[in-house]
RNA sequence: GGGCGCGUAGCUCAGCGGGAGAGCACUACGUUGACAUCGUAGGGGUCGCUGGUUCAAUCCCAGCCGCGCCCACCA
């Protein structure tokens, strides 16, 4: 027998290994079965699991789990990603928290022998966490992307763009993180609203002469008074970049200025001639409508240097300071650097130009101002626009098929509305930035000569006999992560080697992921999907929500909100984690995620325990040759097409990404139909002396709580295999639940059945209530009577008496002639049955509660009559919602009627 | 500035053209041989506001008010 309740900590690593350990994870070796196929978006290998991974990894597999069942040959497939600056980041922290010398001092080498280290220690721990969630990845295909054969794919994509042309090294302004010292792509910033100030400055006219500036307006917006002007005023929210400037621009038609396009302006403290310059980028609205040209310091006036020819002047080194000396003759401009200056950091720099501009009485003005500044997404430093080397692809042409795709419908998003997301982004896309000055990741196979020639090749040796026995070093850059996890639907199935598993699983079915990575992640895949495989990576993408705690907040060690999931699997079970996180997967919605909610899922797992440890102690066990379409007892019936609408419902929700809606089909049938009613129906059945009606009642409760098993595995892997294994009886049934079939239940409903189980619900549910309204004594145990009705619901009634008599705690229920004096009285289908009670009930209160009744329904009866006596709703309503209408009105009509005859007899 | 989404019971959320729902919380009752991690019954909502479309609007449309997120070069 079984225990009270399911103890996940014991069963859930028995069950576990047993399914890993029965192959049940790999993908079944049948040729002709259809497949399914999912990839895992791969976590940091040096991560652990949070609420959001549990989110992420349930639902894929709540699918993958139903697929499997549904006899197709399933593939999940596992891994982790290399994570470059997250882990450099770890690695590099924990170097500083030992004493240990940094990794410049220990040189590269050695560093990532170290982050390796790191990796092996730590590398597993995931994906052990995930299994503890049950997720069902079949393990002996998982992946790094820094494995051998991952690194083969990266090298040879690689090599492959670069050839075609869609990679390419320039130099160009790019995102530069200080802190990390690397390029970091657009996706990597971060912009944030801070306060900040907005400083405007004169600049000097170079010759010296003088203009007239407009300072005051009539209402037509007519200049009407001027002064005279020797400068130019700019401004700018970054006075630190003041000293790169290498002109200043003005809008074409800006007739305040129109003199002095061509002439020079004498840039303070550089003490360099600049030129005005007319361009569009000027604003005439802004500020002065005069802008300040920086074009290695900012992204809008790099281009307006294109344009304009402006020559570009680098003032910054790697870590954002003013530099100390030159390390590219071209660009940098040391000598317009104060000496004193030389080495400061930047926002050191901004003080001390303010400062000196005050002096030199060229500060016009400042004001504060909200600024929207650039951060690091991962090292949270501001982020600087800084002029050097990188690689780049060519995104905007791989765009194109991808945008396609999607388009066409190849390629689906759940929801929809996300397409919408990506076509913006993918439709404005730009470079990407793939290099990073970093030391863990995927080495850029370049290769340069002493001339600086560059040589792209698989190996060192290819670039060498390229370049014709030239002595070559390797580029020091390392590619951006996302390059390779780009490549992770086809890469993890052994691409570029043409294998079994490529043909078969891809396209792979769907991917399973939050918003916040279909830029850097989905949109990725897809391009290289279609470039590499002239075909999509997956069919369907569900994009899930984000979870939150319970008041909406995200999630933040600072604010200590954090729900792990782990610590949830301790105290509740996977299982219930799970429920929850499926139940709370409604589409487009943030999840809210409490404790409580997981408590509540971890009784429903207890309840189904013990609804399976019911039918055990009942013998309902099930039987080899039962056949549904054959129960005769109405109960039984009535079950069997509940069943199959559930099956229908939890399939449904499932096929088309509503977790919630199949978790909650599921719940509902377990909980409310299942345990609420059939098994107190199924009491007397099984108690009585009718042994067919008992044998069937068996059979037909044990087959259903198969079903219930089978519907809630997606969910509930663990207590459901568990009471698989239980509840088998000698029934033959072997096998585990997780390769069971998915339950095919068809044409099992009756509406006779269904009617007589809802009148009887009713029935009982009425009698409750007077019960409860009325006070009546739990241990009373009155007659009831039913004082109309025909020969029908004699039969009905006498079914189902003893059902009505356990289940209303009555002492008998019959038809009768009449009503006895004293009793309390209900209407339930038009029939009026009558409590005696006298002694037992306040007959006032029974007055009371039943003209409350006769006014309820007489609310009902205005409304209905309001309604259908309003032609233009006659004419124009659907035929079936008019005759519902009326139908409903007949029937409260003689419910009222009913209800007055009894407040009539109370006198 | 552009885009997306959300405002429904005390809380967290489903529903989304024809009689307002769930879970939790709350109240009352309950040792009914599966289950107190439970059962039975109950209270509680002008479905953000204002207009419009419709025979009918919580649901569709428009505007407004609040809240959140994403994207964007305004110096």
């Amino acid at each position: 027998m079984l225990n009270k309740t399911f103890d996940p900590k014991a069963a859930e690593p028995r069950l576990y290994a047993e399914w890993e350990n029965a192959g049940t994870f790999q993908p079944k070796d049948a040729p002709n079965a259809e497949t399914f196929s999912i990839v895992i978006p791969p976590p940091n290998v040096t991560g652990s699991l949070h609420i959001g991974h549990a989110l992420n990894n349930t639902l894929q597999d709540v699918l993958i789990r139903y697929q499997r069942m549904l006899g197709k040959s399933v593939l999940w497939q596992p891994g982790t990603d290399h994570a470059g600056i997250a882990t450099q980041m770890v690695v590099e922290r924990q170097l500083a928290a030992e004493g240990n010398i940094s990794r410049r001092d220990m040189g590269r080498d050695a560093f990532i022998e170290r982050v390796w280290e790191w990796k092996e220690e730590s590398g597993g721990t995931i994906m052990n966490q995930l299994r503890r969630l049950g997720a069902s990845c079949d393990w002996s295909r998982e992946r790094f992307t820094m494995d051998e054969g991952l690194s083969k794919a990266v090298l040879k994509v690689f090599v492959a763009l670069y050839e075609e042309g869609l990679i390419y090294r320039d130099k160009r302004l790019v995102n530069w993180d200080p802190h990390f010292q690397t390029a970091i792509s657009d996706l990597e910033v971060e912009n944030k609203e801070v306060d900040g100030h907005f400083w405007r400055f004169r600049y000097p006219l170079a010759d010296g002469s003088t203009y007239q500036f407009p300072i005051a307006f009539d209402e037509d917006g007519k200049p009407t008074e001027w002064e005279t002007r020797d400068y130019v005023v700019v401004a700018t929210t970054r006075p630190e970049t003041v000293l790169g400037d290498t002109g200043v621009a003005v809008h074409p038609d800006d007739e305040r200025y129109a003199g002095l396009v061509g002439k020079t302006l004498r840039l303070p403290i550089a003490d360099v001639e600049i030129p005005i310059v007319a361009d569009e980028h000027a604003d005439p609205e802004q500020g002065s409508g005069a802008v300040k040209i920086t074009p290695a310091h900012d992204f809008n006036d790099f281009m307006v240097g294109e344009r304009q020819g402006l020559p570009m002047v680098n003032l910054f080194d790697r870590e954002a300071r003013l530099i100390r000396e030159i390390t590219d003759e071209k660009v940098d401009g040391l000598d317009r650097i104060p000496e004193e200056w030389r080495g400061l950091d930047r926002f050191e720099a901004r003080k001390e130009l303010v400062e000196r501009m005050e002096a030199l009485g060229l500060l016009d003005g400042v004001e504060d101002r909200k600024v929207q500044q650039p951060f690091g997404d991962r090292s949270g430093v501001v982020v600087e626009p800084f002029l050097t080397d990188q690689w780049f692809v060519k995104a905007d042409v791989l765009a194109k098929d991808a945008i396609a795709a999607v388009e066409g419908g190849r390629t689906k998003f759940h929801p929809k509305n996300w397409e919408n997301t990506y076509f913006n982004w993918m439709r404005n896309i730009q470079p990407w930035c793939i290099s990073r000055q970093l030391w863990w990741g995927h080495r850029i196979p370049a290769w340069y000569d002493e001339d600086g020639n560059v040589y792209v090749a698989e190996s060192e040796a290819e670039a060498i006999s390229k370049a014709g026995g030239k002595t070559l070093t390797q580029d020091e850059d390392v590619l951006d992560t996302w390059f390779s996890s780009a490549l992770w639907p086809f890469s993890t199935l052994g691409w570029p080697d043409e294998t079994k598993e490529l043909e078969r699983f891809y396209p792979t079915s769907v991917l399973v992921t939050a918003f916040d990575i279909i830029f850097f992640w989905v949109a990725r895949m897809m391009m290289q999907g279609l470039h590499f495989r002239h075909e999509i990576p997956f069919h369907d993408v569900y994009i899930h929500a984000l979870v939150r705690d319970e008041h909406g907040a995200k999630m933040s060690k600072s604010k200590g909100n954090v729900i792990d999931p782990l610590e949830l699997i301790d105290e509740f079970g996977a299982d219930a984690v799970r429920f929850t996180l499926a139940a709370l997967a409604a589409q487009g919605r943030d999840i809210r995620m409490s404790k409580e909610r997981v408590e509540g899922y971890r009784n429903f797992g207890t309840k189904l325990w013990n609804a399976a440890r019911f039918c055990l102690m009942n013998d309902c066990l099930p039987q080899q040759d039962f056949d549904p379409k054959a129960v005769k007892q109405t109960v039984n019936q009535w079950l069997l097409g509940e069943a199959e609408a559930a099956s229908a419902a939890v399939a449904k929700g499932l096929e088309t990404y509503k977790f919630n809606e199949a978790a909650g089909a599921a719940y509902r049938f377990v909980w409310n139909v299942f345990c609420d009613w059939h098994l107190e129906f199924a009491k007397p059945l099984l108690s009585g002396d009718d042994e067919a009606a008992k044998a069937e009642t068996r059979a037909t409760t044990a087959y259903v709580l198969e079903v219930a098993l089978k519907l809630l595995h997606p969910f509930m892997p663990f207590v459901t295999e568990e009471l698989w294994a239980k509840t088998a009886g000698d029934s033959g049934r072997d096998g585990l639940l997780i390769v069971a079939d998915w339950p095919k239940l068809d044409g099992l409903a009756n509406e006779t059945a269904q009617a007589e189980m809802n009148w009887l619900v009713s029935l009982i549910t009425e009698i409750r209530k007077l019960r409860s309204e009325m006070n009546i004594p739990p241990n009373a145990k009155p007659d009831a009577l039913a004082v109309s009705g025909d020969a029908d619901l004699a039969a009905r009634l006498q079914r189902h008496s003893a059902l009505i008599c356990r289940l209303a705690r009555l002492e008998s229920i019959a038809p009768a002639a009449a009503t006895p004096d004293g009793s309390a009285q209900i209407v339930v289908d038009e029939v009026t049955y009558a409590l005696p009670l006298e002694g037992v009930i306040d007959f006032d209160a029974e007055r009371a509660r039943l003209e409350k009744e006769i006014e309820k329904v007489a609310g009902e009866i205005l409304r209905l009559e309001k309604k259908l006596g309003n032609e233009k709703f006659v004419a124009n309503a659907p035929e079936a919602v008019v005759a519902g209408e009326r139908a409903k009105l007949v029937e409260y009509t003689a419910q009222k009627d009913a209800l007055r005859e009894a407040r009539a007899r109370l006198g």
